[in-house]
DNA sequence: AGCACATGTTTTTTT
DNA sequence: AACATGTGCT
């Protein structure tokens, strides 16, 4: 054995070891939470290449995440010194680069666009109004859904049965094929389609599915536990005669059943290939012993599971500290106090530390405590940046600049700004699109010939198509964050932001500016800089891709957004019955399990130290409410926690005033006086005003102003 | 066409 | 409570 195989099993265990050497046929590894799953995966990869002498190239490595991508390639690339050219990627991401070469065939051109929910629901909403089908009654976000699940289950349309016990099934039976139709019209693909599309090329098409089956001769896939049936399928395709498929997952960790994600794949992956090898990863690398236990006695109660023997070297560790809070509020005063005092023992950094909650919801009031008392924080999910408007009114220019077709994206911009083109003119466009049978932006290029428009409005709608005309013109002439300059002045973006925004003008333009700042990154990192590929890349990045690590700040996520990562400390919020499990899923017995296991993923994110929290009161719906504790807590055995005494929490604001805040009279405010704020930076104060208690209007350099409370907010003031 | 105001809806999780 | 959508007025 030479020394790089030696490197590349060093500090594995037995099992591991065999996972990785495995070489040909199918392999399933069954990998218990913190088993070292990563490990094998990126280890795997590199033996194949340094042991059995494998192309680089004929590896296929697939994820969920972007970010576990490319972790793995790195991790693998280091220990082989070349730069791999192994594929390894998303589902989502290896499905659009497919396409992108072949859509040909399918009848689609390379410059598709990839639609995104609210793409989605836009042309859904649009088809439903032309069947003059109601849309308050029948939202078309249900329609979607119901789509969407044919889709991951490769039901095409004309394969749709209507179901009579289903009311939607006859709608979704109407929309499903005009929907795909347009999608064509429209050369765009959805979330769904890049996988479902594939699969389909590579039924119509042997000789397509040969062609990759002898450019990947081996496949892994990471997460399997959480495939939906149209991944599982096209992982079947790519798959070759060899069979030589590598799935590594958890059943325990399969959180993702509403949006298709099939337990049964990992469960019967032993009947598709009857020669599979199965190896089984218990030892737990990343746990104390009492949390380990601790998740395997709420997991335990799940009735369909393959069992298995988990267990830590890690030694016992502290009892899980759990405490009731009063209120939401109180639960995040519990969370700041002891995130600070851990912080301040040097024993763990607020690094280490994150707060995992079951909805996006729950960020605030963990949010606004953690940012009063000064206490860095960064939220993973919740408002993301290409969700904000003026991000996605540009990269609708920009996609309807590289797809003409793209009438998601005509919809939304061709009014914005405002040019006078109303739902009245904009209708008579798209009928004469119908009626001709042309795209809309052809539509709106021809309203010349259109007898429905006066020529005034004609005009209007010309000029607008004009100007993307001319922005396609500029496309291969300059480069994409030019391109959005151009945009900006020459729709009049720009100055119709800064004539009617005020305070939250500056804001949105420098988020303009950190999305161009975006796609200079993109040019630097991709030769080809194409306005297509960064479009792709935009459209399929996810919250978690965007995580940055270390830092000296506690981490917010949901505890779906956890999957895969590990914590020293984990706070687990909001264990209420109702929330947590969630109301929607308590009447039914496999939704409260995939809760459950919901659950198993968020102890099992924990290495030393784990908080479990719970409110007797919640604000929810605008409305405080009253929770009773959540089954699962019942399920870990008492031995193992520790309850915490009931400490004041909820005064945190009167705590802080103790602290340091003396300076909360008017007095010590002056209009014009600079102060810097810990979350803010520096801040003019505008206006200081009494209103029960001292109000403070501070501008800030961000641009926005605020108003705060001298009492409670934790200012400063710039000496100078 | 565009605004102000009113009403309705939402919160489960996401590539 | 926050936001999206809808309505009626100008």
């Amino acid at each position: 054995m030479n020394s790089i195989d030696k490197q590349i099993l060093a500090g594995l265990n037995q099992p591991q070891q065999e996972a990785v050497k495995h070489y040909k046929g199918p392999a399933l590894v069954l990998a218990g939470a913190g088993s070292g799953k990563t490990r094998v995966l990126t280890r795997r990869i590199a033996y194949l290449i340094a042991e059995y002498g494998v192309n680089p190239g004929n590896i296929l490595a697939m994820t969920f995440t972007n970010k576990a991508a490319s972790e793995m390639k790195e991790r693998a690339n280091k220990l082989i010194s070349e730069d791999m050219r192994s594929w390894v990627g998303t589902f989502h991401s290896f499905g659009a680069t497919l396409l992108r070469k072949e859509a040909g065939k399918l009848g689609f051109k390379r410059n598709f666009s990839i639609y995104d929910t609210s793409d989605q629901k836009r042309m859904v909403k649009e088809i439903m109004q032309d069947l003059n089908i109601d849309t308050k009654q029948t939202k078309p976000s249900r329609v979607l859904n119901e789509i969407s699940d044919a889709k991951n289950q490769l039901i095409r349309p004309k394969d749709y049965k209507v179901d009579k016990f289903n009311y939607l099934s006859e709608i979704v039976a109407q929309i499903y094929p005009l929907y795909q139709q347009r999608m064509k019209e429209s050369n765009a693909f959805d979330f769904d389609d890049l996988i479902m599309k594939p699969c389909q090329l590579f039924t119509e098409y042997p000789k397509v599915k040969e062609y990759y089956n002898e450019k990947y001769k081996y496949i892994l896939v990471d997460e399997y536990q959480d495939v939906n049936h149209a991944q599982y399928r096209l992982s079947q395709l790519l798959t070759g005669s060899e069979n030589n498929i590598f799935v590594v997952g958890d059943p325990d960790q399969s959180i993702y059943g509403f949006r298709g994600a099939d337990i049964n794949n990992i469960l019967n992956f032993e009947n598709d290939f009857s020669n599979a090898k199965v190896i089984r990863l218990e030892q737990n690398y990343r746990s104390k012993e009492n949390i380990l236990k601790a998740a395997q006695s709420v997991i335990k109660n799940n009735s369909s599971r393959l069992d298995k023997d988990l267990w830590s070297e890690r030694g016992e560790g502290d009892s899980i500290e759990f405490f009731e809070a009063a209120t939401d509020k109180e639960e995040a005063g519990f969370i700041m106090e002891e995130a600070k005092k851990m912080n301040r023992s040097g024993r763990y950094s607020y690094g280490d530390m994150v707060v995992l909650y079951r909805t996006n919801a729950q960020s605030r009031s963990i949010e606004d405590v953690l940012r009063r008392n000064q206490v860095p924080y960064q939220i993973v999910g919740g408002l993301k940046f290409y969700d904000r408007k003026e991000i996605k009114d540009i990269v609708a220019y920009l996609r309807l600049i590289n797809n003409p077709a793209d009438t998601a994206a005509l919809l939304r911009i061709i009014n914005e700004p405002a040019r006078g083109i109303g739902a009245k003119t904009l209708e008579r466009v798209q009928d004469y699109a119908y009626a001709n049978n042309i795209s809309l932006f052809q539509s709106c290029q021809e309203s010349e010939k259109n007898p429905e428009l006066t020529k005034a409005y004609a005009r209007k709608v010309i000029e607008f198509a004009e100007l993307i005309a001319e922005f396609q013109g500029l496309e291969n002439e300059i480069t994409i964050d030019r391109l959005v300059s151009k945009i900006l002045s020459k729709t009049g973006y720009e100055s119709e932001i800064l004539a009617k925004e005020g305070p939250k003008a500056q804001e949105r333009l420098e988020n303009i500016g950190e999305l161009q700042s975006a796609m200079q990154e993109y040019l630097q990192d991709n030769d080809d800089g194409s306005l297509a590929g960064f479009l792709e890349e935009v459209a399929l990045i996810s919250d978690i891709d965007t995580m940055e690590d270390k830092n000296n700040f506690i981490t917010l996520m949901t505890l779906h957004s956890a999957k895969g990562l590990e914590f020293p400390v984990v706070f687990l919020a909001g264990l209420d019955e109702g929330l947590f499990p969630h109301s929607n899923s308590m009447d039914d017995t496999s939704e409260i399990e995939e809760e459950r296991r919901l659950c198993y993923v968020g102890i099992t994110r924990a290495q030393d130290k784990l908080y479990i929290l719970r409110a007797k009161n919640r604000f929810r719906y605008g409305e405080s409410k009253y929770y009773a504790p959540s089954r699962f807590l019942n399920e870990i055995p008492d031995s193992l926690i520790n309850c915490e005494e009931d400490g004041n929490y909820d005064s945190i604001d009167i705590k802080d005033n103790n602290n340091r805040n003396n300076n909360a009279k008017s007095s010590n405010y002056r209009e014009g006086q600079q102060v810097i704020h810990p979350s803010w930076g520096i801040g003019k104060i505008k206006q200081v005003k009494e209103d029960k208690g001292t109000k403070l209007t501070i501008r800030f350099k961000d641009g926005k102003e605020r108003e705060l409370l001298a009492e409670y907010a934790p200012l400063q003031p710039v000496r100078r």
